[in-house]
DNA sequence: GCCGTTTTCGGCCCGACTGTTTTCAGTCG
């Protein structure tokens, strides 16, 4: 099976996570996780980079140690340190550092005391009330714990670009089959949707047998469950569930729309036929009473048939599609060709890993016309956030760079850090110098849904505030949004002429594609970033660009797809 | 374990907050 990336990071960072319970030097943890970082930020295959001979310690954060041990995770799939270390610490303890509130200290405290092995034996104690009696531990330790155990144990969906990563080969292997014809992975990973269940893959062929064959020996199988002639289902050994279905030329059409999703959009479209006297279900479109179908060989026929143009995938999810499209009122969705710049970026000024030059150099091959550089401010001091005097300093190294660049403008900006109290980390007198103020909360998640709305409010009457960055916070299948009005936010957004950020992050997506309905339902506009660390993040927007679909968002209602002199223009308040 | 306008070993991000304590360890970002 070739390895990917994530397949190293992620051992490299069971490696750190399991080191660190047994208390070894933080700083060698510290490496493996680096590392680990690093691998995830290629944007090349590591197995290529290995199989070419390249020198893997010409990244950054590798060295001679650890890349043997990437060639050996290559080569044999398995790292035998990590074997030896699960074998002194069961491996299941490394999730718990994943429950907030945990870390290696009291994690090594439960696996000590109370003999706790994995999430279910950390259950179990919590039951039966052992937690709290713990030294170190109290009543309301454990209720964080209660609460937050429940989110490892529900993570069952898999984030949409990690699914891309086993999808993309996988449909290109079976293409590799001349005996297949059509092929397309539907579901929610065709909606595009920010985790997908599993995946199903619809084809159409000359030899099914050949297909299931083929199929049920792609590299990445660990599991087949199920091989039949028109279905078979796999388990990838990432744990993602595969269905292949080979369908009839003349139903793959009915098929993908049946398949496609989602649910309630289906639902919603066969309510309709019904009104026309016709039946859709997944091999076709049948009159009532009969059984030969009049459409169904390709989505558009189907849609035809219930008299609606063709509805984009995206936004197939039950919230007023079918509606808009009777009434020919379906948005022109944004395209990622539209974005004309990036503006919430990072240097190793702070906690990037690319210099303001590379940065911007990165944004010339993608073709845009703007780039902001937008660091963290000082109050983020995990992240080597500036102070006033580094940030002026920052601002005349930009400016220097972009001297040396006419194929690109290289914006000055900062992500500052809206405080507790909703005031920002610098002054209004520096923040005024600056293109671009990104207003961002990285402290203090919890405070009730009050006081987090009146600390937003308050940030957003702040003259110099442009944007305000990952609004809610939320990180995928790890941490809840917080608890904040975000109506009463965009209102003030509104009155305030501040837009409101789409981090385009696929650990992020924030805001989500419901909340950038609605802001543009209000007539709010939405600013679609990577919050790139790092220059292969750039190309990240495409995931932004897929939640803004499925928000309905057109070129319009997106910022960044302005001329840098309509940008400028725009950011005046 | 990585890195180096330091070539050989010392430094590596560190301040705020929380919950537990009663002066501080652990966690977070």
């Amino acid at each position: 099976m070739p390895i990917h990336n994530s397949d190293v990071s992620e051992i490299l960072r069971e490696v750190a996570d399991l080191l660190e319970i047994e208390g070894r030097n933080e700083f060698r943890v510290r490496a493996y996780r680096n590392a680990a970082q690093s691998v995830e930020n290629l944007s090349k295959d590591i197995t290529e980079l290995v199989n070419e001979g390249e020198d893997l310690t010409e990244m950054s954060d590798i060295g001679e140690s650890i890349a043997e041990k990437i060639e050996e995770i290559v080569k044999t799939g398995s790292l035998e340190q990590l074997q030896e270390i699960r074998d002194r610490t069961p491996e299941d303890l490394a999730e718990l550092l994943n429950i907030e509130g945990l870390g290696p200290e009291k994690v090594s405290d439960l696996h000590e005391e109370l003999g706790i092995d994995s999430t279910e034996d950390l259950k179990e104690a919590l039951d039966n009330d052992e937690v709290r009696e713990l030294e170190g531990f109290g009543k309301k330790t454990e209720e964080k714990i209660e609460k937050n155990i429940e989110h490892e144990l529900n993570e069952a969906r898999t984030r949409l670009d990690r699914a891309e990563e086993y999808a993309e080969p996988l449909v290109e292997y079976l293409g590799e089959l001349d005996a297949i014809d059509d092929i397309t992975v539907a579901g929610s990973y065709r909606r595009k949707k920010e985790t997908v269940g599993d995946l199903d893959i619809l084809v159409t062929c000359s030899d099914s047998e050949a297909v299931m064959d083929h199929f049920t020996k792609f590299e990445d199988v660990a599991d087949v469950i199920a091989k039949g002639d028109t279905k078979s289902s796999v388990r990838l050994k990432n744990d993602l569930q595969v269905d292949l279905r080979v369908l009839e030329k003349e139903s793959y059409g009915s098929a993908l729309v049946y398949f496609t999703g989602s649910k309630s959009h289906n639902i919603e479209l066969r309510e309709r036929a019904l009104d026309y006297d016709l039946k859709i279900n997944e091999y076709g479109v049948f009159p009532e009473g009969e059984d030969e179908s009049v459409a169904g060989a390709a989505e558009e026929e189907v849609y035809k048939a219930v008299d609606l143009p063709f509805i984009p995938p995206e936004i197939r999810e039950n919230r007023g599609e079918i509606d808009a499209a009777r009434n020919d009122e379906l948005p022109n969705l944004i395209e990622i060709e539209d974005i004309r710049g990036d503006i919430h970026t990072h240097t190793n000024a702070t906690d990037g890993s690319n210099s303001i030059e590379e940065m911007a150099r990165s944004a010339v091959k993608l073709g845009y016309e703007y780039i902001a550089i937008t660091d963290h401010s000082q109050r983020v001091t995990v992240a080597n956030g500036l102070n006033e005097d580094e940030l002026r300093e920052h601002m005349e190294e930009i400016e220097a760079v972009n001297d040396k660049f006419d194929n690109i403008e290289i914006l000055k900006g900062i992500e500052v850090d809206i405080l507790e109290d909703g005031t920002l980390d610098l002054s209004d007198d520096v923040l005024s110098e600056l293109d671009i103020v990104i207003g961002s909360v990285h402290y203090k998640f919890d405070l009730s849904r009050d006081k987090q709305t009146d600390r937003y409010l308050k940030a957003l009457d702040n003259p110099n505030i442009h944007i305000v960055g990952h609004p809610t916070v939320r990180e995928i299948n790890s941490r809840d949004p917080m608890d904040v009005d975000l109506d009463a936010v965009f209102s003030k957004a509104l009155e305030n002429g501040v837009h409101m950020e789409l981090n385009a992050s696929p650990r992020r997506l924030d805001l989500n594609d419901k909340h950038c309905k609605t802001a543009k339902e209000m007539g709010l506009k939405i600013v679609i970033n990577t919050d790139a660390h790092s220059t292969g993040e750039l190309h990240k927007i495409k995931y932004g660009i897929y939640q803004a679909r499925r928000a309905w968002l057109e070129k319009d209602d997106v910022i960044n797809t302005r001329s840098l002199d309509e940008l400028r223009e725009i950011l005046k308040r």
